[in-house]
RNA sequence: GCCGGAGUGGCGGAACUGGCAGACGCGCCGGACUCAAAAUCCGGUGGGAGCAAUCCCUUGAGGGUUCGAGUCCCUCCUCCGGCACCA
């Protein structure tokens, strides 16, 4: 309990210690129950929506944090936060139906202001897939039938087996008394072996059983075999492939090792069109399949189908068996409808109560929040039963609907869930009977510029889209999408490795800000390299920042005691003009290392060869320099006479456009291609006049005497290129 | 394998729609100040040839398009991040 009140109060501590100025008044806490009180009340929300649901699936199981996980947590095999190989059990568990949204998910895609990666790891993680489901019936067990998903319905000919994953429920049915034995023994190894492993692909041979089962494929009528193999994987489609080794990879392998038959029907057009009858056309294959889509390429020993194109051939298999029932459009995706139940102490307990009578009874919202007890015991036991399982006086209730005896819910919510709408309740934290206020919604939401890392590409900005899109249906929100801008933060890399913990190479800012200073320091990790791509953290490199923020402070005191005004030098006042350009723009951006590279010229400029800065030429520098070393700007900005703080006062510098342009510009001249000099002509010469001064310039001269001009390229203000042919 | 990103001086990194490659900073070299050092200030600093003016070379490798390529196209190599038997 102790502990992560600690850990905030460091992190806050720090944040509060390197300027960066975050509304302190506004704070949320997930494990708060003022705060998880709303959680619950979201869970409740989406409950009634039909949004939510309690459904039996089987789940990752960490058997080290003795809870469920989700796919995503379990990515690799592998539990997210202690690494420990996860397993698999059958339980009861709440469901978000995310799913309901995929499209919508995915078409917001294609307007909001995301990094173009972030965007593709959306699109990716939501895997919209089309093509068809299929239907095999069972030899056998005429009523029953295997149904397949598959985006190539055009190869369907080429079907010679069929691949279920082990787990698949017709395999008992499939199985015959004499493969039994074998089959219940592989599904056994199946289950032993962890995810990782099984997910590992790399020099593995495919391994698999026949069920002794034949499926009759609904093109050709023939029975073909039907065959369990760990390839396939339960949780994707149907849970069960149509195999075709021809065209598929992974199917040919698995023939190859297995010897079954593999019969080509799609080949290249020329190929089909140099043959007489497309449908006993021969296509050798080597040592693969035929996978690649070449344009145009026809469907061979297809029956009727055979000489279509395959996408025309595809699509009218699918109509014809569809007449049949046998067949028909679909579209997949990767995406699961989200598990949000969790087995462990921590987090907020979901708001449900079981009523033998009433059955599922939502607890009323003004009961809300539902509150975590005090448990001697939160560590949760081997048994995968939830912590708060064992807690009597937690899970005995009272039906709020008749009053009898009833048994609370004892699985909490995904820590994801605390995480995906917290920037909804942040402006609204003053008030403690509403989520969400109308008022102040609207006048800061949704989120300008969401900067993140590319850890929260997938899940959190996935889960906080689905859950803003799910509130703004039913009218708590006037927007869908919380994030209008997202762009990734870089990683700092020191001595030449990500920085973490176990190679013990974490910049600690307590200890540079101590040496340094927070704004010598923040200076250079704004510096150090693009902000998007992080950068390498050498202590060595903070001289320069550190150099740079004690010549402003010198300058700027410089230009207070000698109190000169205004702005004397028009090449300088146009630098200046110039600079808050560049600066402007590149914040806009997150170009922090280039605004300060242009800051730095700036000053160099202004204090070239002992010069002193005027007031006027010091004040815009000021400004500038606050978000980057907010401590300084403020100190300098009081000197300069402010009596109110540069934060609240001070407005942006605006540039002028007319000041940066030059009567005469310098443009390079080239031979060839070359660079042969550097002349002086008025902002917008013409042609004529530029090759005449160009001409007479030596350098350029030397170049051209030995040859013929053949052609002259003049770009305005920007180059002249003399093409010379001797 | 797939997706995304990146390869530029001794180092971190600049370079808008193809138009002076190496901004800015670190480091290094030289100078000033100092009894001396540190700090600070001034100047220099991609590589090669030359006394010099000047010339040649140079953005991971190789080809191409173009008057002109770090930037566009093709082939390849390396590194980083993410996903990975997704039917």
């Amino acid at each position: 309990m102790e502990l992560i009140p600690r850990s905030i109060e460091t992190f806050t501590r720090q944040l509060k210690r390197a300027g960066i100025m975050y509304d302190w008044s506004h704070t949320v806490t997930t494990t708060d129950p003022a705060y998880y009180r709303w959680t619950q009340w979201i869970f409740l929300q989406l409950y009634e929506a039909g949004l939510a649901e309690k459904k039996e699936a089987p789940v990752n199981w960490c058997p080290s944090c003795k809870t469920v996980l989700s796919n995503e947590q379990a990515q690799g095999g592998l539990c997210e936060r202690c690494g420990t190989e996860v397993g698999q059990r059958l339980l009861s568990q709440w469901f978000f139906k995310i799913t309901d949204y995929t499209e919508r998910l995915l078409a917001d895609l294609d307007w909001i202001d995301w990094s173009a990666s972030t965007v593709t790891a959306q699109r990716d993680h939501i895997g919209r897939s089309e093509g068809a489901l299929l239907r095999f019936q069972l030899a056998a067990v005429p009523d029953r039938v295997i149904e397949v998903f598959t985006t190539r319905p055009d190869t369907l000919y080429g079907a010679t087996f069929m691949v279920l994953a082990p787990e698949h429920p017709l395999v008992n049915i499939l199985t015959t008394d004499a493969r039994r034995e074998e089959v219940s023994a592989y599904k056994k190894a199946t289950a032993a072996v962890d995810l990782k492993e099984r997910k590992r692909t790399e020099g593995k041979e495919k391994t698999g059983v026949f069920t002794g089962g034949f499926a009759l494929n609904p093109a050709t009528g023939e029975e073909i075999p039907v065959w369990i193999a760990d390839y396939v994987l339960m949780d994707y489609g149907t849970g069960a492939i149509m195999a075709v080794p021809g065209h598929d990879q992974r199917d040919f392998d698995f023939a190859t090792q297995f010897g079954l038959e593999i019969r080509p029907v799609v080949a290249p057009p020329a190929i089909v069109e140099a043959a007489e009858n497309a449908s006993t056309v021969e296509l050798e294959l080597g040592e693969s399949a035929f996978v690649e889509h070449t344009e145009g390429e026809r469907l061979i020993n297809s029956g009727a189908f055979s000489g279509m194109t395959a996408v025309e051939g595809g699509e009218k298999i699918v109509a014809s068996l569809g007449a049949q029932g046998l067949a028909e459009p679909h579209v997949n995706y990767r995406l699961h409808d989200w598990c949000i139940s969790r087995q462990r102490y921590w987090g907020p307990p979901i708001p449900i109560i079981y009523c033998d009578v009433c059955g599922t009874v939502p607890v009323p919202e003004e009961d809300l929040p539902v509150l975590l007890p005090h448990v001697e015991q939160f560590k949760p036991g081997d048994d995968g039963i939830a912590t708060l399982a064992k807690a009597e006086s937690f899970y005995r209730a009272t039906c709020p609907s008749c009053g009898g005896e009833a048994r609370r819910e004892t699985d909490v919510s995904d820590t994801f869930l605390d995480s995906a709408w917290y920037f909804l309740r942040y402006p609204s934290t003053d008030f403690d009977d509403r989520p969400i206020d109308e008022a102040r919604t609207r006048r800061w939401l949704p989120v300008d510029m969401y900067i993140g890392g590319e850890e929260h590409a997938r899940l959190h900005l996935l889960y906080s889209r689905f859950i803003t899109m799910a509130l703004h249906d039913l009218g708590y929100l006037t927007f869908e999408e919380p994030y209008l801008r997202f762009r990734k933060h870089g990683l700092i890399i020191k001595d030449g490795a990500k920085m973490s913990k176990s190679k013990g190479n974490v910049v600690n800012p307590d200890e540079y800000i101590d040496r340094y200073g927070a704004d010598t320091f923040r200076t250079y990790l704004m510096f150090l390299g693009p902000y998007q791509e992080g950068g390498d953290f050498r202590e060595a490199g903070i001289a320069g920042p550190q150099r740079f923020l004690s010549r402003v402070s010198d300058a700027v005191e410089a230009a207070v005691e000698a109190g000169a005004t205004g702005f004397p030098d028009p090449d300088i006042e146009r630098s200046l003009h110039a600079t808050i350009q560049q600066v402007t723009e590149d914040f806009d951006s997150l170009s922090f290392n280039t605004a300060i590279a242009a800051l730095m010229e700036l000053l160099n400029e202004l204090r070239a060869g002992g010069r002193v800065p005027t007031l006027d030429e010091v004040r815009p520098f000021v400004v500038m320099l606050g978000p980057i070393a907010p401590h300084l700007a403020e100190e300098l900005w009081e000197l300069l006479g402010n009596e109110s703080s540069l934060f609240d006062h001070a407005s942006w510098p605006a540039f002028d456009p007319a000041k940066l342009v030059t009567d005469q510009v310098e443009l390079p001249v080239q031979v060839n291609g070359k660079l042969r000099g550097t002349i002086s002509v008025p902002r917008g010469a013409d042609a004529e006049t530029a090759r005449e001064v160009a001409l007479a310039d030596e350098g350029v001269q030397r170049h051209v005497t030995d040859g013929q001009i053949v052609k002259a390229i003049y770009v305005p203000d920007r180059l002249l290129n003399f093409v010379v042919r001797s």
